[in-house]
DNA sequence: ATGAAAGCGCTAACAT
DNA sequence: ATGTTAGCGCTTTCAT
């Protein structure tokens, strides 16, 4: 059914950008393609909707008079008379994490798959960031919404979830509310990197954290506990630093500690990757490498990473975003879903911590 | 008269996330505000559209009702009604540049201070892209349009912009077409590159070009010939190179350059940041480093340059799509637009390039 | 299989 | 300043 409405619509498209309404100013409508047809608008509906229910004979002369005329349908119109928008909303931090772009297509690419639309909205601080959701929650903007990484509280997030609309969070659960949600495995993820740190035999691993409060963070940092807790070692706390997921924190903590004269680690694990390149930075431009003065592991997966070798657990944003867009779609039509999914991450490694598997 | 518009919402919006539609399912409409506040729906529209011919006793009794009853316009009815969706939309190629999110946030930005939204796609290969233009260039689907440096040819474009909708092209001018297109000064940013690496006496210069046939290595190449005129030296033929402003290009180039075991250039202007990151990262593994073996200077600034200390024309993304969005709007509602903006580049002076100025 | 007609929720003349 | 009314373009019963 999608791809007959497709071929539909790629159709008339082509008809449009073929030869351009040459008539008059007004557009076309199905009242046009009605008279033209000699058919009612309800067939010309039907037609245009891929009812079965339409003669062979009549569905053809009706196509033939949409490409003549170069009809396209009106979305307002039918969003109106329908009752639903066939698009998403979908409302992104301002402030850009990195990867609100892979995230978003992978939005798009399940979204268009279904022959939905999307709606973009950034939100610059919190009071910005409920107006935006409240403004998507108007009936009839769009059908369902997505909200990433947003700050709101959990009791903004319930009571939004009272509207009809569905509501998809990404990297955040929210208790009690009706909401679907799809994070990432954190903690395993986490887990993952410090195993392998200990399994190198490496026993004097730093820890550069993420910013208190974050569920990022905080799971990451559970990761590593379990990891340790495991192997059947403690976590130095005189290792474990606050960062705040920027290349800075990284490239400071990294500066003072040079600066400091301190020795280094044997190991650091950065609970990001911007930091672990700031980190590289600092090293670097004191002459120091890695893995051969410390060895480094970092998190996400961002692009740089794979040009620095940097070993890195990958957190899979455009599965994010398309395990989003399901769940929004799917409690859109009404289909099951299952509100919570936990999406794996995966430990890739590279040069940076000492030992050379990939590149 | 936005900002009066925006209290009401905002104003509505509390409401809705305060005391959810307790009432039954169906969704309020002005029949039901009229009802409740013994006004016509006329009335009722004027109050929520801020028609200065209310009076305020009546205005008051029409907002308390809104409240009451959490009231919130439909958008497809009011879109359907006033033939304007107050929506534009921005069409980006699927495979990231690395900017565009920095210009939609640009593009969001000033849309939002003008109560509009965005409907973005993504355009995966040359057919995916006309069908999503085509089907944004449906009636009733946004009210301008924004494409961001597409494959299309000219002639499609052409005809898009014989429909009534406003286009506006980013990074692309189409002759004869009735389009908006913001552009950056790729010529001036590369002459100025060109020109600092000269001024600082460096004479060997090696051009890592960009992909033929696309206007920004065009451009950019053409600075750097005016900044070789202007000095009165000619480009050695032999140190200009292809790329395809990845970074693997530059990657890829300085290794086969090392691995060759000819002398490396005294300077290398690589067309874009990736393709520069690239060429130092294989520095980087072979012991070498910049400015000490080589100056280098790339285009675009991204943010890891600044990371890396890496000298750089600085491309406005932001304003880019701010202009953009200024310019589809400004056509929208009728003003006067500059159709052709081209957005000045600097120089931003790091360390990559021998001189310490800046970091 | 097709048509007639009643909305969907809102706005905008036109009247008063 | 406010009300009446006729759409906007499409879908969808309900008849036939």
């Amino acid at each position: 059914m999608p791809v007959d409405v497709n071929d539909y619509i790629q159709d008339v498209s082509g008809t449009i950008l073929r030869d351009v309404a040459g008539d008059n100013g007004r557009p076309v409508t199905v009242q046009d393609v009605s008279r033209q047809s000699g058919v009612s608008t309800a067939t010309v509906s039907r037609v245009i909707n891929q009812s079965p229910k339409v003669r062979p004979a009549t569905r053809v002369r009706v196509l033939k008079a949409i490409r003549e005329l170069g009809y396209m349908r009106n979305h307002s119109a039918r969003a109106l008379a329908r009752q639903r928008t066939d698009t998403i909303g979908v409302v992104f931090p301002g402030i850009d994490s990195g990867f609100f772009s892979e995230v978003l297509k992978g939005i798009n690419e399940y979204a268009v798959s279904r022959d939905y639309h999307l709606m973009v909205a950034f939100s610059q601080g919190l009071p910005d960031e409920h107006d935006r959701v409240a403004e998507y929650l108007q009936a009839g903007r769009v059908d369902a919404l997505i909200l990433m990484n947003l700050g709101m509280s959990d009791q903004f997030i319930r009571q939004a979830s009272q509207r009809e609309l569905p509501i998809v969070l990404i990297d955040r659960p929210v208790k009690d509310a009706r909401v679907a949600s799809v994070m990432i495995d954190n903690i395993s993820g986490a887990d993952a990197a410090m195993s392998h740190l200990l399994a190198l035999g490496y026993e004097r691993i730093a820890i550069l954290n993420g910013p208190d409060g974050t569920i990022d963070a905080e799971q990451r940092f559970q990761g590593c506990q379990r990891a340790a807790k495991r192997a059947g070692v403690t976590l130095n706390k005189d290792l474990v630093w606050p960062g705040t997921f920027f290349w800075e924190s990284g490239y400071e903590l990294m500066k003072h500690w040079l600066d400091s004269g301190k020795t280094l680690p044997e190991a650091m694990f950065a609970l990001n990757d911007p930091m672990a390149m700031g980190v590289m930075e600092a090293m670097r431009e004191r002459g120091l490498s890695v893995p051969k003065d410390m060895a480094l592991v970092g998190f996400d997966d961002v692009q740089a990473a794979r040009h620095l070798g940097l070993t890195t657990v990958h957190s899979p944003m455009r599965e994010m975003g398309r395990a989003a867009s399901e769940a929004a779609i799917s409690l859109v039509t009404g289909g099951r879903t299952r509100l919570e999914r936990v999406l794996p991450t995966e430990l890739v490694i590279r040069r940076s911590c000492g030992v050379e598997r990939e590149s």
